[in-house]
DNA sequence: GTTCTAGAAC
DNA sequence: GTTCTAGAAC
């Protein structure tokens, strides 16, 4: 930190001097190094030069002396440098490192692309300056990256740069263009992958590297000690050497937000560690809870909005964990559209329990989507920040409050000692419980979305608030301890650089002590922080919440035939189960058909999703799909019931370990209401695809009995057809944790013993042997 | 519903 | 190079 403090007092002696930086290139042949500094060196914004060993001496391969001789000179003339060079190894750079001084700062950025990529631009090249196209480049290439030793910021550099995807380049092509003459980057590491050993149980049920077994334990025991520490110095070589599997959890988006921090515009190399009090939360309700994304974008947007429209300093990052990320898109776009700034509220690609180690952004407080018991585990964010956080956080939380409400939020004090505290900076987790969609989970508001969205927005006004309360008690507590200088603070002062987490409570202090007159609408009780369950009465917010739905951005929905439209055409290949319904006599059906009666047949799924699947088929005319089930159906719906658990309980008097569920899809692909009945181990071949996986295990699938009674009391049943059911993440339906993909969710479910979710339990929708241990009946 | 397959992801 | 997904055709 002492060069940061040192660069900082050079340039205040010379504002207008311009800050040069070396950029030390590291790659393997073919990384792409020559490209990345023409495209850079194409829209600038501050003169460059590049030293290139392969054509320093006129035109053909020289010396590093001549090249460090080159980049002295370039220096001189008030150039930024590229060393372009492999530059794969600590000693072939240590000199190029050497030329930090005043004035000039030296990154790395290394294009830490796969070999076979590498190999194969190599291969194609012709006449490249480094000469080594064709059949060679392989075993040069791979001997060069066998002894690659991935730059440290202990050899020097101010920054590091790691490019592990063609993406990631782009991103630093882009930043590095965009530096103007007086600008400087964040110090630190960006976009580095961690290695395995280092990181949290907790987070690595998020990354796609992990094995499917260490998923299944829920039991996972928090490692405090195998935290990573801010800056990445720790990192063996030989562990780098090993190429971190893991995603990366950083996303490009922060440099550019880090850069763009009120301090650094002044040119001013800072820390990267941002003084701008921060809340990063997750999208709250559209995961686990199955809340429409739209809606809960729209919501989020215009919570934002008036958030930020109250307080002047302070940011709100919406956090989750793929570049695909849906929810993150639609929030950024209608973000976009309504002028937001984006720099006090912007979207981050990464996990949200390791910000700051894993891309430097620094948040003061996180939010999480809690449970309703504020208990540790169950996946997702949850389960990530209760085991990040360590013990700790559970007993702070549970000193506060024991249960949550949908809408509601509690905020908690991190105490120093916990790892997310230590490490990341985080200094309060905001508990929140969202509106849930998800049938199998409590509260489940039956698609009931007038009351979802009024409950989301009185989510987010909870959360927001819950992080106001975060900075104004700092300045209550500074009131209270005398100390003065917080009251005189303008928003210039706001902004000025740290170097550890120690001093950010200052700065939460200051930045917030002139907004809290703005912020009326917040009543408060004025008790110690963290004591207080936050639900905020928003009733004036609720008429836009639902209706704020651009017409063009809502999500195709089937047509519900409930309301009685034009019937839906079925394909030629959907009528099997309707012609076997239809005429269960014919020879080319009989071998099909275990049961016939009155009402329904009943047969083995051609394509079983399970070990057992068999479909219980009504007969009736005109009964295509769940959609025109009424009330004059019930009595069939009942004997439809009944004969498939008689099914079911005939393979399990066969094999006492399958366990049942009868159900139906909400919006299935074969004509002929169709009851499945399905055991839940899920081993099948046929079971191929998320589409597969999701029609048995969201809210797509209606249970029987639920239909039966949605029936008698309503006359129809609840459908559930929106297509982002089908391709909704992959979950575990015992233990809820979710997998990458479904060969990885296979593995994992046919080791996983996790009892079944409550909601399944309780409710009777399974059908066991009386003595497993998952019988409903027990 | 399935199969096939291009191309994305690994 | 292999694995996986997702869209088109049926």
């Amino acid at each position: 930190m002492d060069s940061e403090m040192a660069s900082k007092e050079e340039v205040e002696e010379d504002e207008t001097k311009t800050r040069m930086v070396v950029v030390i290139l590291v790659g393997a042949p073919g990384s792409g190094k020559s490209t990345f500094c023409e495209a850079v060196m194409k829209s600038a914004h501050r003169p460059w030069f590049r030293v290139c060993q392969d054509t320093i001496a006129n035109g053909k391969a020289g010396t590093k002396a001549q090249c460090l001789r080159s980049a002295v000179d370039a220096l001189k003339d008030g150039k930024s440098v590229f060393i372009d060079r492999c530059n794969l190894e600590c000693e072939q750079r240590a000199e190029f490192v050497k030329l930090r001084r005043d004035q000039v700062d030296v990154h790395a950025v290394v294009l830490d692309l796969p070999a076979r990529l590498c190999i194969s631009r190599c291969v194609k090249r012709t006449g490249h300056e480094g000469n080594l196209q064709g059949g060679k480049a392989a075993a040069v290439v791979n001997r060069m990256l066998q002894k690659k030793e991935l730059p440290k910021l202990s050899e020097g550099f101010t920054r590091i740069t790691f490019c592990n995807e063609e993406s990631d380049v782009e991103s630093a092509v882009e930043m590095y263009s965009a530096l103007g003459p007086l600008d400087a980057l964040s110090s630190g590491c960006f976009g580095q992958k961690n290695s395995s050993s280092k990181v949290q149980v907790g987070i690595m049920k998020f990354l796609k590297k992990v094995e499917p077994s260490k998923i299944v334990d829920s039991n996972l025991s928090s490692s405090q000690g195998a935290v990573l520490k801010p800056d990445t110095e720790d990192s063996s070589c030989l562990e780098q050497k090993k190429k971190a599997s893991i995603a990366s959890v950083c996303d490009k988006e922060v440099e550019h937000r880090n850069r763009n921090l009120p301090h650094n515009l002044s040119g001013v190399s800072t820390v990267s560690v941002s003084d701008i009090p921060t809340l990063a939360f997750p999208s709250i309700s559209t995961a686990d809870f199955q809340f429409d994304i739209e809606k809960a974008s729209d919501i989020i947007v215009e919570k934002v909005e008036e958030f930020l429209s109250k307080v002047t300093n302070a940011r709100l990052v919406l956090v989750d964990l793929s570049h695909r990320s849906m929810i993150l898109s639609m929030v950024k776009a209608r973000a976009a559209l309504k002028h937001i700034d984006s720099d006090r509220f912007f979207t981050f690609v990464g996990d949200i329990t390791q910000l700051y180690t894993g891309g430097g952004l620094h948040c003061t407080a996180i939010a999480n989507a809690a449970n309703w018991r504020l208990k540790p585990g169950g996946g997702g964010v949850n389960a990530a920040i209760f085991n990040a956080a360590g013990p700790s956080l559970e007993t702070a939380t549970k000193e506060r409050a024991g249960s949550l409400s949908p809408g509601s939020a509690l905020v908690v004090p991190l105490p120093s000692s916990s790892p997310l505290h230590k490490n990341q900076g985080v200094t309060h987790v905001i508990h929140v419980l969202g509106p849930n969609m998800n049938p199998q989970r409590p509260n489940f508001l039956n698609n009931d979305y007038k009351k979802g969205c009024e409950v989301l927005h009185e989510t987010y006004s909870s959360l927001f608030n819950g992080f106001l309360s975060v900075l104004k008690s700092s300045v209550l507590e500074d009131k209270i301890n005398g100390q003065r200088q917080v009251s005189g603070a303008s928003e210039s002062d706001i902004g000025s650089p740290t170097d550890s987490f120690q001093n950010n409570d200052q700065k939460i202090k200051r930045a917030v002590t002139c907004e809290l007159e703005k912020s009326k609408k917040y009543k408060g009780p004025e008790e110690g922080l963290g004591n207080r369950q936050l639900k905020v009465d928003c009733t004036e917010d609720m008429d836009l919440s639902c209706s704020s739905e651009a017409p063009q951005a809502k999500a195709p929905v089937k047509t519900d035939k409930c309301n009685g439209d034009a019937a839906r055409t079925w394909s030629s290949w959907s009528l099997s189960l309707y012609h076997i319904a239809m005429h269960p006599g014919n020879e080319k059906y009989k071998k099909e058909i275990i049961e016939l009666s009155d009402d329904a047949v009943v047969l083995n799924d051609l394509y079983p999703k399970a070990q057992k699947h068999l479909l219980v088929v009504a007969r009736k005319v005109g009964l295509d799909c769940l959609a025109d089930v009424r009330e004059e159906h019930l009595n069939l719906l009942k004997a439809m019931h009944a004969m498939g658990e008689k099914w079911a309980k005939k393979s399990i008097s066969e094999d006492t370990s399958l366990i049942f569920r009868l159900g139906y899809h909400s919006d299935p692909s074969m004509r002929q209401l169709h009851l499945h009945v399905i055991s839940q181990d899920f081993n099948s071949s046929y079971l191929k695809n998320k589409k597969h996986w999701n029609t048995f295990n969201t809210a797509f699938f209606r249970d029987s009995g639920d239909v039966i009674n949605e029936i008698s009391r309503h006359g129809k049943a609840t459908l559930s057809v929106d297509e982002k059911l089908l391709s909704m993440e992959l979950r575990c339906h015992r233990c809820r944790s979710v997998h990458p993909n479904l060969p990885r969710l296979k593995s994992h479910i046919s080791k996983c013993q996790a009892p079944f979710p409550a909601t399944l339990l309780q409710n009777g929708h399974l059908i066991s042997s009386p003595g497993e241990a998952n019988s409903n009946e027990a």
